[in-house]
DNA sequence: TTCCCTCATAACCAACGTTT
DNA sequence: AAACGTTGGTTATGAGGGAA
């Protein structure tokens, strides 16, 4: 175990793992092979990629799969020695020892733009720079959460490969970071019961989140970029270089700031950097529902 | 131990509304 | 009228817990 891998941030490394596994020399796709999708809980992408980062870091460290279906997060990312002698409240914040993603995938409209612009699906877990796991013994461990968002596409005349247009690996915390929000949905939550005329109805009331779509803003599409906190990333990983700074605006007030990197091979001699302020398109929201499937008749009543 | 029920998942489909 | 954007609704499945 050298010096450099005991110290590097997991999320850098997997990022330039990722990076030149799908794409080539001028961020050309590299098209690969999945194995059947044999139901909509099952992710081959998740276990592609798995696969790919445990084969390509160093013995030190793991890449987990979630054991089953249900269970978040997708992936984990972790130095196992290093973690033992870690405090808990270490393991929360050190993205050299422990680290969550959570892959999204996205699909591109015909006319070539991300679906979802707007806002996608999360379904019932909110992202999160934060994530709760469980050690061995069954205790929560809260670790740092990062999301993978890919655009993949079918490759044009080649039945069952795959490419990917867009990818970028970012901080949780750029989409949310109010952990103990988190924790009201996927913790233990209510629902309702004793609902009609005879009682025996129940509402799940279950959560059906929606946030942003990194993958919306123009600057992020079609490239490959790691999203991360720190400003200096491309001072420890000579690979990287800084393309831009994503700020958003916080609902009771002040911003946070946010790093863009790529591989320095991929950016332009004369590239500019960008400097975006909430770049993630939010659509005009009501909290009133629109009525769907209205089953329409041709006639009226007479009255 | 076996059976049965509940729940969360992935991300798309398509209805509806708005703009061109 | 067509194109575009938004958003409510949907699918089958298997883990896990409680009941039998």
């Amino acid at each position: 175990m050298n010096l450099k891998s005991m110290q590097s941030d997991l999320t850098t490394e997997s990022f330039l793992i990722l990076r030149n596994s799908f794409f080539g020399k001028g961020q050309k796709p590299r098209p690969y092979r999945l194995r059947d999708k044999r139901n909509t809980q099952d992710d081959p992408l998740d276990e592609y990629i798995c696969r790919l980062l445990s084969d390509q870091f160093p013995a030190d460290v793991d890449c987990l799969k979630a054991p089953g279906p249900l269970i978040t997060p997708d992936l984990v990312v972790l130095r196992p020695e290093v973690c033992k002698k870690a405090t808990r409240v270490n393991l929360t914040s050190s993205l050299t020892h422990i680290v969550a993603i959570e892959v999204k995938k996205l699909e591109r409209t015909r006319s070539g733009t991300i679906a979802r612009p707007s806002g996608m699906d999360y379904n019932t877990t909110p992202p999160c720079g934060t994530v709760r796991v469980y050690d061995s013994r069954g205790s929560a461990l809260d670790i740092r959460g990062f999301y993978l968002f890919v655009c993949q596409e079918t490759v044009p005349r080649q039945s069952g490969k795959y490419q990917l247009s867009s990818l970028v690996l970012c901080d949780g915390n750029l989409l949310n970071e109010d952990f103990n929000y988190y924790l009201s949905i996927v913790g233990e939550r209510g629902k309702q019961i004793g609902l009609g005329t005879y009682g025996n109805g129940a509402d799940r009331t279950r959560p059906m989140l929606i946030f942003s779509n990194p993958l919306s803003a123009p600057q992020l599409d079609q490239n490959v970029t790691l999203i991360h906190s720190r400003n200096d990333l491309d001072k420890e990983a000579s690979q990287l270089r800084k393309v831009g700074a994503i700020k958003r605006t916080i609902q009771q007030g002040g911003t946070r700031a946010f790093y863009s990197y790529r591989l320095a091979d991929d950016v332009p001699k004369d590239y500019e950097q960008f400097e975006l302020l909430d770049p993630f398109r939010l659509p005009a929201r009501t909290e009133k529902t629109q009525p769907r499937g209205r089953f329409r008749l041709n006639f009226q009543p007479a009255d």
